[in-house]
DNA sequence: CCAAAATTACCGCATATGGGCAATTGAATT
DNA sequence: AATTCAATTGCCCATATGCGGTAATTTTGG
């Protein structure tokens, strides 16, 4: 009965069946351990907390606290432990929630044994699985798709916008008057459709312009 | 000679070895096909605009222009071809600039020929091939690290700060005075350790406070 | 080469903003 | 029960900001 290199399991997953399946599979294979499976989150997340496992895995639609909040709320306290999300089906907002709240892996509760067990060997190993469509939604998101609208001199008092400096040291910087800056201002407020400095800082984070 | 399902790559690498080995191997394998290798990407760039293929390697280190640049000018023009960039070795600064300028996929050069081709295969089919360690940088970096120090209500102000509402705005749909409003956001700065809108702004964003 | 855009500059004005000071309430801790 | 601290509310003032208008010079593109 080994003990020391086996990966250690939990299951948080409301259907009985799907977690006796997955209990099977995971305990059932060398190399892998499960002891705990939970329904719901709270319990979960106690036992989680107390003796952190390497790996969780989370069903995303829980009743009660979500996968989702359980993750983010979990994930600063037991750093070590690594969180697979298990999903129906593939859903943009749930993704992104998901990873933001500190998810590492993301699988479709239909993926093979052989899958499962690859995934769950991943993240333990300091990847990150995912399906392939996914992976590529999450690399999209990074995509700067908004071409750049403003010159360079309109780009560089954007960047100092951004970091809340003043028209007279933005002008004492650049070398021009403070007249000149309120005019750069004026159009790039024109040209990103703002008329405050704060949209304007939102815009340019947002798009990537800077 | 087929030509309607082989999957057409054209190759950018300045290296005469590996760019003979990566053509041999791709244009040698079945479903497969590389007539166009270059080994600087101005003229690379031309010939890809001209005939956009399914998927450019493009090595990362080139002289001139280098292949991040390439991509981010080549991408939004032939949105239809797949960008995979080539390394020697990870490097955290170099695999976000690739993926912002709009790459899929990112390898490393002494990955297997049979692992390159699967990979090619895969941004063809919509995946994001990557190494376990880059999927896990690329997954952490959304991760909301940073711990939401305001109240419910700074929060609710600080939101609508970044849209730009003016603070008669703000009391007006919060019930509560313009000065209140500015005593919240007064607090609000002090606990993000700004003192403008547009710092707050800018690190509200950042940190995902909202 | 010519037209359009970019960059520079100035004036005036109404309003928005940030900083300092202070009081009350409510929750938490001692 | 006492006390402390954060949250919420409020006011005054100097300055920064946004907006409208005008215009000269330089650069860019067709």
């Amino acid at each position: 009965m080994p003990a020391a290199h086996e990966i250690e399991v939990v299951i948080v997953e409301d259907d009985g069946e799907i977690r006796r399946l997955l209990t099977l599979i995971i305990d059932g294979s060398p190399g892998f351990s499960c002891k705990r499976a939970f329904s719901e989150c709270e319990s979960a997340m106690e036992s989680i907390e107390k003796d952190p496992p390497d790996v969780v895995l989370m069903d995303i639609g829980l009743p009660g606290i979500s996968g989702i909040e359980g993750v983010r709320s979990l994930k600063d306290r037991v750093a070590g432990t690594d969180f697979i999300m298990l999903t129906i089906q593939e859903d943009d907002q749930s993704i992104f929630d998901s990873i933001c709240a500190g998810a590492t892996g993301y699988l479709l509760k239909d993926t093979p044994p052989a899958d499962l067990l690859a995934a769950i060997k991943e993240v333990y190993e300091g990847g990150s699985p995912m399906t392939a469509s996914i992976a590529r939604r999450v690399v999209s998101s990074f995509k700067k798709n908004v071409e750049n609208p403003l010159t360079k001199r309109e780009n560089e008092i954007l960047a100092r916008l951004c970091d809340g400096e003043n028209y007279r040291d933005i002008a004492g910087a650049l070398f021009i008057s403070g007249d000149t800056v309120r005019a750069h201002i004026k159009n790039i407020y024109r040209k990103l459709q703002v008329s405050s400095r704060a949209e304007a800082v939102k815009k340019a984070l947002k798009d990537g312009l800077i």
